[in-house]
RNA sequence: GCGGGCGUGGCGGAAUUGGCAGACGCGCCAGACUUAGGAUCUGGUGUUUUACACGUGCAGGUUCAAGUCCUGUCGCCCGCACCA
């Protein structure tokens, strides 16, 4: 038969399609199999091939497993509010709601050539009122529990999207949107109280098998850090200076302190200052630079020395310097430090710029040259001395900070809360309405889903307000609670929000009663596996592990981590082996790919390239060996008869399924593929094979090539599809050879292959090695010190 | 600076975890069939001085045996970054 791809892979598709082949079941008793795949965010531009590449590993494992008997849910579906769907619709005056149906339509439209086996029944969009009542719905949870809350407070604001950002939205200071640079501005927010569920977050890593670098990212993203809080005395004040530090058992070493120049206790106590304006002066050079100056490592310490405040060591009652410096941030700890010159080495280049005293409490370093950071034994530390395990010291110091009222044990956390609202359009409204009398109450659940009103301008504001801001009749409404006239709250939900629960909606989409049945989710959850790319580890992720969570602790969902399995996928690179961009023109457009070569081919190919974790370039040369090598499958149905097996041919067939399936589980589609185009070039070597044995090459390729799997599997006479047939189980003995090759080397050098039966006897090995012609004449007359075997592989005689 | 990963033919990449380096594919060379080939088929293809040779970034080490383990070093990629 020819490869006609044009004609079969629509038949099948369709044919999919028709039976609803690929549905997951709900009431099953067969065991679960829930396979979860980023869903996209269906831009205008449609699909690249990294997505196909993102869908396609789990396409495999989802197939393979469906074939083995699992109950399979593999879901798909879009994360449509976000940003550059309301840009692309105010640039075209196109309505949002009007771009996001046509891009969801053209993305559904690839995704069915490709020949994905999702479930299409249970297909979701984030921006529907039937899920995103659910949404807000979880939003009131939140807002119940006091999770989500306002507070004034500096945020991250992109000028150019004219929206806040969270910490994880503005990465090195841009905008993960525009990419231009963020500022720092003082607004009125929505946060999520995330931190509060940062140690639940890192526990739960524990009980999870992700990629090591996944969990790695995410423990550093958390950065939960020990130590001590410690009070400092400002005399003539009734406060204290409150810092964070990990080192309390340094105390003694502290010769000044440093404050962010934002501290509120600079403003507090402005009249107590007598060089203010200098201070003031600090602060409006510091707030101008751009985070990417900030962060420069090279650059000098700066700062003012405060005239009229001093802070008191509580250890040894000596007072000392306060500065302001812009190498301590606000948005840490508390926003001031005691500085160790001798051990920190920003505290020390500090010191020896503005002239403070440099005093070693740590033995083992020279800090004449340089900062301290080791080991060593305690000294100058009064009650300290003399100790030399960092541990021991640090609760010791703790203990008696503590003791004397000043001080107490502490933990700190990078992560920050996640500022969730957004001055936009195109997202979930937030279900809040501010009543002049009762305060923020919420939209009651029976009103749900708080309706986008239709507009026609849909521009923020140039104050940075919400286009939702200028609609009076949402604006205005009544209290839930009072019944007086009240405002709603116009911001909307971040693009964070919806994609932070889907994988629960996919379990029971078109339920009206809950955002999931209860049973459903008790047999469905938790996602068995889960494929994504590794930019979402930080961000997605923990987003949505926290509101899984939180919902875990509400009894909403069965098991408190949602994720079982993580993966990543490596990116395709463009033909030039540079990152594929738009503004680049390397972009490949799977379209492209399948009306020349077929879906089949796409897929086999992508899958070939390399590690599917690892990047890998895209060659369309390579790419036509694959279609040769399904060319070459679709010619063994002319070689295929109904009986007269050859025994070599069973042995590679039995081989290469085992080698295919392990590969598949350990995602190592590429040499899976390599072993079945071994296996072809076997067959055509031979001549022949029966129509059992290509029924089995049709099954064990299906996951990857699943049309012209089903083509053969049709024209071998069987009604079913080859999609939904048993997947084929090999038998480890016809795996195996009765005889195999051993190598023979002398003194470690390859010198000879000898033929031995399998599993022989080591003397025999030995023997058979040594009388072997090419061996014999080397070893004649020499002294054999040692001789080495190992079963199967190899024969290493030592001579001198 | 800290954390993680990687370095193998002309190219993408294999290598049962210490046991025949280079599977599979691309490319290339030669041949066959062809009016033709960006089609198909067959054979070859790590390097070189063709042999007791050399060869997995480089230099050492451990071992009967090293791409794999150890020490040092160079280079590349990714993440975080004045986090107290």
């Amino acid at each position: 038969m020819k490869h006609d791809f044009r004609t079969i892979e629509k038949k099948w598709q369709d044919r999919w399609d028709a039976e609803k082949a690929f549905a997951a079941v709900d009431g099953s008793d067969k065991e679960k199999f829930y396979a979860l795949v980023e869903f996209p965010y269906p831009s205008g531009a449609g699909m690249h091939v990294g997505h196909i590449k993102a869908y396609s590993g789990l396409e495999v494992v989802s197939r393979k497993r469906r074939m083995q008997g699992y109950n399979v849910l593999f879901p798909i579906g879009f994360d449509a509010f976000g940003l550059p769907t309301e840009n692309y619709a105010i640039k075209t005056g196109m309505h949002p709601r009007t771009v996001t149906d046509k891009n969801i339509e053209k993305f559904s439209s690839q995704l069915r050539r490709v020949g994905f086996s999702f479930d299409w029944d249970r297909v979701i969009d984030t921006t529907e009122e039937d899920y995103y009542k659910w949404t807000q719905w979880i939003f009131l949870k939140l807002f119940e529990k006091g999770l989500a809350f306002r507070d004034k407070t500096l945020v991250n604001y992109c000028p150019h999207c004219k929206v806040v950002l969270s910490n994880e939205d503005s990465q090195g200071g841009k905008c993960d949107i525009c990419h231009s640079d963020v500022v720092q501005k003082s607004k009125d927010v929505w946060y999520l109280r995330i931190t509060e569920y940062a140690d639940k977050l890192l526990e739960g890593l524990e009980e999870v098998d992700y990629l090591p670098t996944v969990k790695q990212q995410q423990v550093n993203w958390i950065g939960k850090s020990t130590g001590a809080f410690v009070n400092f005395e400002v005399p003539g004040t009734d406060e204290k200076l409150r810092i964070y530090t990990t080192r309390p058992d340094t105390l003694f070493g502290v010769t000044f302190m440093v404050m962010a120049p934002e501290h509120p206790m600079l403003d507090k106590y402005a009249d107590r200052i007598a060089n203010m304006q200098e201070v003031l002066d600090y602060r409006t050079v510091c707030a101008k630079k751009t985070e990417f100056e900030r962060t420069q490592l090279v650059k000098e310490k700066t700062g003012v020395k405060l005239d009229g405040l001093t802070a008191k060591n509580p250890l040894t009652g000596k007072e000392i310097p306060i500065f302001i410096s812009d190498y301590v941030m606000m948005g840490y700890g508390t926003g001031a430090i005691m500085a160790v010159p001798a051990h920190d080495q920003r505290d020390w280049e500090f010191a020896k710029k503005f002239g403070v005293d440099i005093i070693e409490v740590i033995k083992g370093g020279n800090i004449e040259e340089e900062a301290y950071a080791g080991d060593g034994e305690m000294v100058n530390s009064g009650f300290l001395n003399g100790y030399t395990n960092k541990k021991d010291s640090i609760a010791r110091a703790i203990e008696e900070l503590t003791k004397l009222g000043c001080g107490e044990m502490g933990v700190q956390y990078k992560m920050k809360d996640w500022a969730f609202n957004r001055q936009r359009y195109w997202g979930e409204p937030i279900p809040i309405v501010h009543c002049p009398h009762c305060g923020m109450v919420g939209v009651p659940y029976e009103e749900l889903p708080l309706r986008l009103p239709k507009v026609e301008n849909f521009e923020p504001g140039s104050d940075g307000e919400s286009p939702l801001a200028k609609i009076e009749s949402f604006v205005n409404c009544k209290c839930p609670v009072c019944g007086k006239d009240a405002k709603r709250e116009t911001d909307t939900m971040p693009q964070w929000a919806g994609s932070s629960w889907y994988f629960l909606r996919y379990i029971d989409p078109h339920n009206t009663e809950c955002l999931a049945d209860p049973d459903k989710l008790k047999y469905w959850m938790a996602v068995d596996w889960y494929n994504g790319g590794m930019e979402h580890v930080t961000r997605h992720m923990i987003y949505s592990r926290f509101w899984y969570r939180f919902l875990y602790d509400l009894g909403v969902v069965p098991v408190a981590e949602p994720y079982k399995k993580r993966t990543a996928q490596g990116l395709i690179l463009g033909p030039d082996g540079e990152k594929m961009s738009k503004s680049k023109g390397n972009v490949v457009d799977p379209n492209v790919v399948v009306d020349e070569f077929g879906a089949d081919v796409l897929r086999v190919y992508i899958l070939f390239m390399g590690d599917y974790e690892k990047a890998a370039p895209w060659n369309e040369s390579s790419m036509r060996g694959c279609k040769r090598f399904l060319d070459r499958i679709a010619g063994l149905t002319d070689m295929a008869s109904g009986k007269g097996e050859t025994p070599a041919i069973t042995k590679s067939i039995h081989k290469t399924l085992k080698k295919v399936t392990e590969d598949i589980e350990n995602m190592k589609f590429n040499t899976a593929i390599a072993a079945m185009m071994t296996l072809i070039n076997d067959i055509y070597d031979c001549g022949k094979l029966t129509n059992d044995e290509l029924g089995v090459v049709a099954r064990m390729l299906c996951p990857f090539a699943p049309h012209i799997s089903e083509e053969i599997w049709e024209m071998l006479g069987h009604k079913d599809l080859c999609s939904l047939a048993q997947w084929p189980e090999y038998d480890e003995t016809k795996t195996v050879d009765n005889t195999v090759e051993v190598a023979v080397q002398i003194n470690g050098k390859l010198r000879a292959t000898v033929e031995l039966p399998l599993n022989c006897d080591k003397d025999v090995a030995i023997a058979t090695a040594k009388a072997d012609e090419r061996v014999a004449p080397l070893i004649e007359g020499k002294t054999i010190v040692k001789e080495i075997s190992v079963p199967n592989r190899i024969v290493n005689i030592v001579v001198r």
